[in-house]
DNA sequence: CGAGGGATTGATACGTCTCAAAGCATGTGG
DNA sequence: CCACATGCTTTGAGACGTATCAATCCCTCG
């Protein structure tokens, strides 16, 4: 399979099931503590990796000490599949997690197991769809844009009508390209137009989801 | 070939005559003027496109016209190979330009190429890597180390003392997530720090490499 | 009940944007 | 060859949004 093959629809996808026993069969699994790091910043990159369970976080810091995250990972995504020679961000573990990792190497020899090639094609595809949004929202958005598209592709993950956010400010801050005081801020300024509503500061519903989606636009 | 394989070293890559063939054989060649756009966004992506000559842009605009550069594309580059169903960011010449086109069916049929699979997986590889640096410039640095980044990386693609900058200043604003008079007084200021000189506004020499390179770190 | 860590709020500083004008090239027609 | 129109770039003044620094609040846990 290469990358020039017309993508499966992520609507078809199998069941995870079969994906998990892929990894079953031929990685292995790990626990991470919460904020225990997975992979470094500049590692090589020679495992794929798969959330099982809690929530990872990629980030990357500068020399000078700024940081900015590169995505959040929940049960079920891969993760770790930049196809360089090494990772540009580091992984860490949000929430204490599971998670099961696999030789690229061991994939490489079960290569044309369409189960997993097409999971990795489609993973890839997802993480340069959210790489582009990202750029989109960093260059382009203001803060109460940012943190209302942050909402919002949270809450669109859920069936239910309230959301958990597992991370704190200063994550959700350095995904934004923000600083926590200006997300705390538009998370007021949110609640204070009825837009969203925090009975607490890790736990949200959306109350206006036409608002909410214009902002996120 | 999976994305799970280990890379190839860019460095050892074949001389792009091969490359150039594979298109050749497997594809067409079109030209594009100033301007003209080569595909939109939203459309459905069944090309794969590489720049024979002159240079190509990518970008989005928002329903409100926000505009965000993704990125630029020069001779030998390969581009528009999001791995989805189709374009998120439109591409348009940025001057006149020659393209060679080939169809995603025609590289399927030749999977195993080893040629062209290496090309394919080589070229995702940089536009992760510089999807990723997009994102840390984006969220984390300033106007000034934003510019200052630009101009390092065109100048680091030549040998030449001199380089041209083939893109206005509207085109960079929109590619770093400025205005088009910030990024005037960003460069006024570096030529003022003697940091870099611009004799015309499309044509700049760096002086001072360590600075420059501390800026955009 | 008190301590500690995260979150919020406030006051102010700073950086970038906005709007407007002027400068500078390039090309065209007189 | 000049005069002017055009489009891009630079510069300026002021407004606005976000960062910074500091204080307070609020939960959770001991």
């Amino acid at each position: 399979m290469t990358l020039a093959y017309p993508m499966s629809d992520p609507r078809t996808a199998r069941p995870a099931t079969a994906l998990s026993d892929a990894f079953e069969r031929l990685g292995s699994r790990m626990s991470y503590g919460r904020d225990e790091e997975i992979y470094a910043q500049d590692d090589e990159a020679e495992m794929l990796y798969r959330v099982v369970r809690g929530v990872v976080r990629t980030s990357r810091l500068t020399v000078d000490g700024r940081r900015q995250v590169g995505d959040f990972y929940y049960a079920g995504d891969l993760f770790g599949l930049e196809p360089g020679p090494d990772h540009r961000f580091a992984a860490e573990a949000l929430t204490d997690c599971e998670i099961h990792l696999v030789r690229r190497s061991a994939v490489r020899a079960f290569a044309g197991d369409a189960e997993l090639d097409r999971a990795i094609l489609e993973a890839t595809r997802q993480e340069m769809e959210r790489l582009q949004e990202h750029v989109v929202m960093l260059g382009r958005k203001s803060a109460r844009e940012r943190v209302a598209s942050f909402l919002m592709s949270l809450a669109q993950r859920r069936e239910e009508t309230h959301v958990d956010l597992p991370m704190g400010r200063q994550d959700m801050a350095d995904y934004l390209g923000l600083t926590i005081e200006t997300v705390s801020r538009m998370l007021t300024q949110l609640q204070g137009d009825d837009i969203v509503e925090f009975p607490s500061s890790r736990r949200f519903q959306v109350r206006k989801w036409n608002a909410l989606e214009a902002l996120a636009a």
